[in-house]
DNA sequence: CTGTATCCATGGAGATACTG
DNA sequence: CAGTATCTCCATGGATACAG
């Protein structure tokens, strides 16, 4: 069941009105690290330093664009203590953000068998073309 | 295993192989055409022409490249009829690309709710920090 | 600690022309 | 029709140094 009150499938004509929402869920958490970021608060609010750990490979400059995209699009919210000495900021999962664990749901569910698709290959999942075709040259 | 049914939410250990999976899916689904493909083709095959008018703003070259790695990884079929006139490819579904079907759905329901929630803001979405904090310069 | 500014390499992707 | 080959531009993002 594809999805409660919608289509077996889209056609022609709702597809790009479809495109429309799947590009703009896509182009907030499409990113190398969005997703990362958000997984990471999932487990509670966390410092800069600590999601700079935590997102592996991730640097400064970038945690702190992909923090400030997340945070004017409303998936999270930075607090800062500025009574302590060296400044202390947090960031945490806004609930907002988390209406995204479905999706994040389903891209693990997905991707964890497409990994065990790939590793361990049942049948050939591989290309096969019908006729010839030199497909990857 | 985390997610049968989906846990309430991963901890810091399990982040790290969930996040093998979700980049897995990610990259694979996460650029800018690959969904809006497979979204085309959930209408039924297609061939190059009709789907590089379908996928609007694609050029040759990309559908081309896309097309390829989509096949590669077993989404999509592609099949060659050398006995008409100037050649005909046809373009399939995989009945493993429509697993995604899930994934799709997830995100089209999350982007469709975000869409709203940006054009009709009931309550400020956006960012509020809470102290100062000059966010967006 | 929490960032920002700058420089720079890489590659993603458009335009165009060409081939089978 | 169904692509491929080049050339080129520009955004992404890493490294590094600096600032509040």
């Amino acid at each position: 069941m594809p999805l409660p009150g919608s289509s077996p499938h889209l056609n022609t004509k709702e597809c790009n009105s479809a495109m429309r929402s799947v590009r703009d869920a896509l182009d907030l958490l499409g990113g190398k690290w969005k997703l990362a970021i958000i997984v990471s608060l999932l487990d509670g609010p966390k410092r800069f330093k600590q999601l700079q750990r935590d997102v592996s490979g991730i640097t400064a400059k970038m945690l702190s664009k992909e923090l400030k995209e997340l945070e004017v699009n409303g998936l999270l919210s930075r607090s800062v203590q500025a009574d302590v000495a060296p400044v202390a900021v947090t960031y945490t999962l806004a609930p907002y953000g988390e209406t995204l664990l479905p999706v994040i749901d389903a891209l693990h569910h997905w991707g964890s068998q497409h990994r065990m698709n790939i590793m361990h290959p049942q049948e050939p999942v591989a290309a096969k073309t019908e006729v010839s075709a030199p497909v990857a040259a």
